[in-house]
DNA sequence: GACTTAAGTATCCCAATGCTACTAATTGAG
DNA sequence: CTCAATTAGTAGCATTGGGATACTTAAGTC
């Protein structure tokens, strides 16, 4: 009788690099590929706590924000997980960032978990603060729009970003401001989320498919 | 050496019953409570083929909707799939309509697939024709925005509603008529989405937590 | 100083949506 | 038969939301 195969969990971690959605891979080598970092599941073990364990082994520190994100069957199964760590996080020795477009080619069971993780992140942007951890601490507005048009693949408008996002109350300005060689420099801001009436909006039919 | 439980796979299928989101259950006996219909994942099998599978098992049926919702480790693995079936659907002998409240008190393990079986429901509403799904394949309007509200858990708009519905072109008048009794007779309509342009919409900041 | 670049603001205008109030068609009570 | 009750469906107004353009501000570069 052939023996089940011990469930894995996959950790998808993403985080801005040069402008471009990139994931957590462990180098490519002569024996193996490149591949997402993967911890089988102890009896007994809780998946999340799997997932942050395995981030933290793989990058040396806790996710930002991390969510399931899609169990897949080949064999074994496969528990993938959705996470973010904010944006400038070096790779460390033995892992590399790589484009998610090009993760996906990896091979058949990464372009899933890929998929399926970019997918959460796209979902909860607009229920879960998942753009600002993929910020620093303080940011500024230019760099907040620009991880909303990475995440949404599309350009955003920069009055219209700004004024929504202001009346949201989500973020409070600090004192710093930044420099960034050309142009003005820009005011750094702070996530400060306030409590505010949950005003609930219409149904929205134009996204249906 | 402790054996790993076979991983299993467990259906949240919904409709709505006297106005209530309910869930399918098995009918309890002296022997067992009351449970999600469960089924051991086969050896290189599909999770989402068995999920199907479990509910045709279950209700004679596949599910007009189905999506996977969640996996949980409690022993062994469950992976959760949410589903719906149209509104007049009867369950067959050793089943059960729950309302989903009370079917979130039966176990800690059912409270949680329930829970993010309804989630992915609400999550789903405006991208996937969930609401549709849970609808046969005529309906009035009324019978469609009492579903909105269900799944929503608020009331909304009449004429909003129906403004923002026809001008999104999901669905089409058919020639019948249904007469409920008292009060006017209300036309019938069905599912019958048109191409339409994707507008993509601003960033929404407001449901941010 | 003139030009370039990027941040941030002001204003206009149209589209989307909430609301009130209306009309329409049926049942049932008297 | 008439009228109240009930549910479906519509019209119009008023306010808000959000896209676009164009502007001002503050830095670097030449």
């Amino acid at each position: 009788m052939p023996s089940r195969p011990a469930p894995t969990v996959a950790l998808v971690c993403c985080t801005v690099v040069d402008g471009v959605l990139a994931v957590l891979m462990t180098e490519a080598s002569a024996q193996r590929p490149a591949s997402l970092p993967t911890a089988e599941l102890p009896l007994s073990g809780d998946l999340e706590a799997t997932a942050r364990a395995l981030a933290t082994a793989s990058l040396g520190r806790a996710p930002s924000w991390i969510s399931q994100s899609g169990t897949v069957a080949t064999g074994g199964l496969v528990v993938g997980y959705a996470s973010v760590v904010p944006t400038p996080t070096v790779a460390p020795a033995g892992f590399q960032w790589v484009p998610a477009t090009k993760a996906a080619t990896i091979s058949p069971l990464a372009s899933t978990l890929v998929a399926s993780a970019l997918a959460v992140l796209r979902d909860r942007l607009d229920r879960e603060p998942v753009a600002f951890r993929l910020l620093p601490a303080t940011f500024t507005l230019s760099d907040l729009q620009r991880v909303y048009e990475v995440l949404l693949e599309r350009r955003l408008h920069k009055a219209s970003f700004r004024r929504t996002l202001l009346a949201a109350h989500l973020v409070e300005p600090t004192e710093a401001w930044r420099s960034e060689g050309r142009g003005r420099p820009a005011q750094l801001f702070r996530f400060s989320p306030r409590r505010r009436r949950g005003v609930q909006r219409s149904v929205r039919f134009e996204l249906l498919s």
